[in-house]
DNA sequence: GACTGTATAGAAAGCGCTTGCTGCGTTGCT
DNA sequence: AGCAACGCAGCAAGCGCTTTCTATACAGTC
């Protein structure tokens, strides 16, 4: 039925050893069988059983792709990036790659499930993006099986993800914090003295070190946060529309709505506006990561830029092999302020 | 070094066939036994071994999703979607699958060469999302490719995609046509009569199926079409900025703009903004798609909303085979118009 | 011309798992 | 009590490929 190894071996009048050896390209076969070899695959229409090569070989081509969020542009601005270094040529069996991308839905028992999935498949190579979930119990279950990973020969590298301790997956870091810092900082610098903070869901490091950075400015400032300022939520437009309603709530004095991402801050806007505040002489509105569409929000947003499509092709030749790793296995990935017309001058 | 199932065997005091029994639920093992299974591969720390068992079983538990561009929320809503009908029980080995997302870029190369790592990785389904492209050859290697597949047991299904001809994928198609040509009548309504398109590029179904409604409305109304008044680009934000001033500049008194997509809808507000057009008093705009952010839009954009996460939802359990295929094979999704601030009545 | 070296191809032993078939002990039936 | 039927576990034969080791055929060398 289906055609094999051994039907091109006899076709190209070779041994099944020799056709291996052509389609694997690492060991010297002559031109002239290379090419009978070749006609034969192509006339047989043959394509290689990869559940087999892999284990023959103990190795499969495969790499794997996590995301919280597939359908959020801020994971798939990356996992482009990625599959792009991924797809090209730099292995065996004509280089090709599959770079798959799975979608933990930001759920710690999906991210093991998917880790265990990848092991089970024997993965070229693993990368995690986005931020982890702090909790500890989880967060040593995905240690230990970065770890397994690692020893299996899968090279993991984490992009946008804080250092995982005990492990040595590569890790690319956002400077969440630093980027944090530099919005209020420039809000600051404004004349805002009252600023709402919405920020993520609580037990994810980016919500973390964002707010952290937040009030790093804030207290360089010499301001004293309120506690009603901050809201928690999830990243994604809506919760960013709610929370702006409840800061509006518990203090309509606020001048400044600094929310955890984009999408949250274009909620943010829409809460105002229906609350009959304009953007930003009544209120500025800060988002964070700067993707596409923000620059086409009225006003444009100011956020702070992550340069997502680079780290992720940094991250995707890191697990190829075909660039170093940092020095330390760490390297902090820096954003750029971006300042535009959400935010102002505060209303007197 | 790494577990096997013969290790797991010794250790339950069992033979290996047992052991896979247990692990793959599919064949009677007493209480007992299974039990004293599942505890040593809990001790031993046992993962299965993915490729030996996808050779010996000559299935895998992958299920490939192609889709034209991962950054685009449009191909991630409805991979997210899929993925969340895949992530379930319902098959062997625990159930568990590995969706695995594939990005073609929109490129004919990198679909067949997806298709042909899917195939060679033996996946249980693939779902091909998003317009195909126009090209005889190209479409004819794709059908001879998902033949191939579903040959070899692997469930083809098509979502958001026309039927591919002389193949059985299942196909779940939008109404791209009938979208398209409400849109268009609901701005000849409002009184439009120079109306500008921004198509998306030019080889594939989507754009063409989504044009052909708006000419078919704009013939139905007697209004004869400009060739000026159409403009192609790619299906993104800066395609519908440059498209719009080039419409601009060759009809100044276009009153409405008619977009591919979103995103590109998005670009054109851009454009006429920074043209000093009002929207929609001096030009209506229209998009396609109702992305979560459409409605976020100022002033929010009027469009055609494609239920993405339901489609998407209903392709996941037709491919996983717990949703009886459509009769014939062929379903068609429709779109819903979705009126909004951005179409207004032209200036006089 | 005998000997060593090099280039290329083949034989065969698995890789770790699944599964058809066989075998045995037990229960159900008459 | 005797026989059939059944439930459960093991044996062993692969699944299709890779790779080590071996064999052959030359070309080169003194």
């Amino acid at each position: 039925m289906t055609v094999t190894l051994a039907d091109v071996a006899a076709r190209a009048q070779v041994s099944p050893a020799t056709v291996s050896r052509v389609l694997n390209g690492n060991y010297p076969v002559a031109a002239t069988t290379r090419e009978r070899v070749l006609r034969a695959v192509d006339e047989l229409d043959y394509v290689l059983n990869g559940p087999a090569s892999a284990l023959a070989a103990a190795t499969s081509d495969l790499v794997g792709i996590l995301v919280n969020d597939i359908a959020d542009p801020f994971f798939g601005i990356m996992a482009s990036a990625i599959q792009g270094e991924i797809g090209g040529p730099g292995g065996r069996a004509g280089g090709e790659r599959l770079a798959v991308t799975c979608n933990t839905g930001g759920s710690p028992e999906r991210e093991l499930t998917y880790l265990t999935l990848l092991q089970r498949q024997r993965a070229a190579a693993v990368i995690l993006t986005g931020g982890a979930v702090e909790n500890v119990p989880h967060a040593a279950a995905v240690a230990a099986k970065l770890r397994k990973l690692a020893d299996a020969g899968t090279r993991v590298v984490l992009c946008g993800r804080p250092p995982a301790p005990d492990t040595d997956a590569v890790a690319l870091t956002f400077d969440n914090r630093g980027g944090g810092k530099q919005l209020t900082e420039h809000l600051i610098e404004l004349g805002h003295r009252r600023l709402g903070y919405i920020a993520g869901p609580e037990e994810r490091t980016t919500t973390r070190h964002r707010l952290e950075g937040h009030r790093a400015a804030l207290a360089a400032a010499g301001i004293e946060e309120d506690p009603r300022w901050t809201v928690h939520g999830r990243y994604d437009r809506r919760a960013g529309y709610e929370a702006t309603l409840e800061l509006l709530r518990r203090d309509p004095t606020l001048t400044a709505v600094v929310a955890a991402n984009d999408s949250v801050a274009l909620g943010a806007c829409a809460a105002l506006r229906e609350s009959g505040l304009r953007i930003p002489a009544d209120v500025s509105v800060a988002g964070f990561d700067d993707l596409p569409f923000s620059i086409d929000a009225v006003p444009s947003l100011t956020t702070v830029r992550l340069p997502l499509a680079e780290a992720g092709a940094r991250a995707g030749r890191i697990a190829m092999g075909r660039e170093e790793p940092p020095p330390g296995g760490i390297a902090t990935v820096r954003g750029e302020l971006m300042v535009r017309g959400s935010s102002g001058v505060p209303r007197a």
